[in-house]
DNA sequence: TTGTAAGCGTTATCAT
DNA sequence: ATGATAACGCTTACAA
């Protein structure tokens, strides 16, 4: 069924073309009558302008792009959907990728963005192609949520990884664990570099260091989170207390114990990042909290100002954590 | 910073727009100096084609709609993924829209969604909007997914709620349930219907019926499951078992035992659809397990053909849902 | 093998 | 207050 034209609503209502757009986009004289009989012809036409003329004319996508690492994470969906809601109240619409942490994906997804013409481009990304996103951001507004990208000088929302991550070290250290173990995060991403930060940091101020037996090389993925506790609980001596530097690993951690039959509770647990189910089962795992909705509320607030004003000086805004401990009398 | 035009990489390779546009979409004859010269200077002066005005021309999205009523849940993000995995491969790209299970949102939704010219429209519905959705097919090939509009004769992919859930009931019944709660899901929405449906073919087979009181009216979200916890459990005689029919209502029923202070494993628990945590503890909670991926594994596969097809006749997939019960001796 | 030019469906400028 | 008409950036007959 070939879709209508403005021409042939013209035609119908017995108008130019002209008096159609003015009379669709409210701008312009049109006279009363005029209006309510071409409004009337459009809903028993049931035409629909193509917004594709219209961005092409107006050299406006109303377009935004975003880019995640992971669109069945929750954590990163929240946020979307917070995005989205501004975003649409605004009169501009999402165009989603997941890059499922791939470089390459996020590379196609940068590309495929820009011949869309996005007007501004929200990225969490692998922490490679800076390059790319350099020469983006040239022509696009860019605003970087959740992971940093230092070398390059652009707007971002993120948390406090470094200062959280101190505090639950120094809450395992006061609650007298010896030998505490610590899941990585990647080092191409700055949210486990800083939270890595943090907790040198605050075994530092405790005249400690981290012994490399204790620090297990995860990618934030559920799988090397049941690495860890492969890793952790075959050594010699385990550690009495692990930090895992995101919810993911905290997930495969507790994978990982239950596969090798070994109870929950067994370890004290710090999670960078909140479980859906930690609600309701609380083994000794406390957890850092974070808020999606507010990052992204901090996202859109942003990206519309910029997008209004049309640039404007670089701005960095910190989100803090919350500290949710495990409460010792209820599991 | 102005954007370049195919007609500025003409001018610098020395070329007309025509041989540029053959180069950049490999089609038609071009000399293989010239393409290389070409593919230099798009190099060079790091051109990108406008994707809006291509798609003006050639009459062509290439992009799919896709309406969810959440987008924080990771059976539809799971789903989504695995969309919009093939979906990219194949040249196209999905507009996602959540409608947080608001008639209003969705028929928003559609309406900006024809005005972007999708060429599929892929929706997993509140189930209101029918009249809309109806004409909407009319222009465009809509696909449902995992809700059914049965007065409407749509593409559709869907799981089979009905025999899964007299399977469930048919198991509590074998394991010497007499009252059995039922948290049952909005009447506007398929699955919810298909899923009681089940549940009183299950009773009505083992010459029972269910009563009003074991029957508690949910709404598929989280909070109506706290109320069912609540419902359930106020009772004078609170039922031994209770089938939730959709996970987040599960969840919520957990949480409500735990804010009675009622232990977790007091009612065998059957849970249509899966929660994240349940890999891990299993308080008496059996599962229906959905396979999300395979169902957007479908729904791709039905849009890609139609859309190289261009029509055909409608098509009704269906998903068998998995059964996991819990295992009597872990927890 | 390459170029010319029409046209995709709008909006916006300029007349009237 | 309304209408002609020229763009917007690309693709594609058709011509050369």
């Amino acid at each position: 069924m070939r879709k209508l034209t403005i021409k042939e609503v013209a035609q119908e209502a017995g108008v130019s073309t002209a008096t159609i757009s003015r009379v669709l986009n409210n701008n312009g004289y049109v006279n009363e009558d005029v209006k309510k009989r071409v409004l009337q012809v459009i809903d028993e036409l049931n035409y629909k302008p193509n917004a594709i003329a219209r961005s092409l004319k107006q050299e406006k996508s109303r377009s935004i792009g975003i880019v995640l690492p992971d669109m069945t994470n929750p954590y990163f969906m929240r946020m979307a959907r917070s995005i989205q809601s501004r975003c649409v109240a605004e009169g501009y619409h999402l165009l989603f990728v997941d890059t499922e942490e791939s470089a390459r994906k996020e590379e196609e997804a940068i590309h495929f963005l820009t011949e869309k013409r996005i007007e501004s481009l929200i990225l969490a990304g692998t922490g490679e192609n800076l390059e790319l996103i350099r020469s983006v951001s040239r022509s696009v507004h860019v605003v970087l949520v959740d992971r940093r990208l230092p070398a390059l000088k652009l707007d971002t929302v993120a948390e406090d990884n470094a200062q959280a991550s101190k505090t639950a070290i120094e809450a395992l250290i006061a609650n007298g664990h010896a030998r505490i173990g610590v899941v990585k995060g990647p080092e191409s991403i700055s949210t486990a570099c800083e939270r890595l930060e943090g907790v040198l940091q605050g075994l530092a101020e405790a005249g400690r260091t981290l012994e490399p037996e204790l620090a297990f090389g995860g990618d934030y993925s559920r799988e090397s989170g049941i690495g860890a506790a492969r890793h952790f609980m075959e050594m010699a001596e385990p550690p009495t207390a692990v930090f895992s530097l995101n919810n993911e690993m905290t997930f495969g951690l507790y994978l990982g114990l239950q596969q090798l039959g070994i109870p929950l509770d067994r370890l004290e647990v710090v999670s960078f990042g909140d479980l859906e189910f930690s609600s309701l089962f609380r083994h000794r795992l406390s957890v850092i909290t974070q808020d999606p909705q507010l990052v992204g509320e901090e996202v859109a607030d942003l990206v519309v100002k910029k997008l209004g004003m049309n640039g404007g000086a670089v701005q960095n805004r910190i989100i803090l954590p919350g500290w949710s401990p495990y409460r010792k009398d209820t599991n």
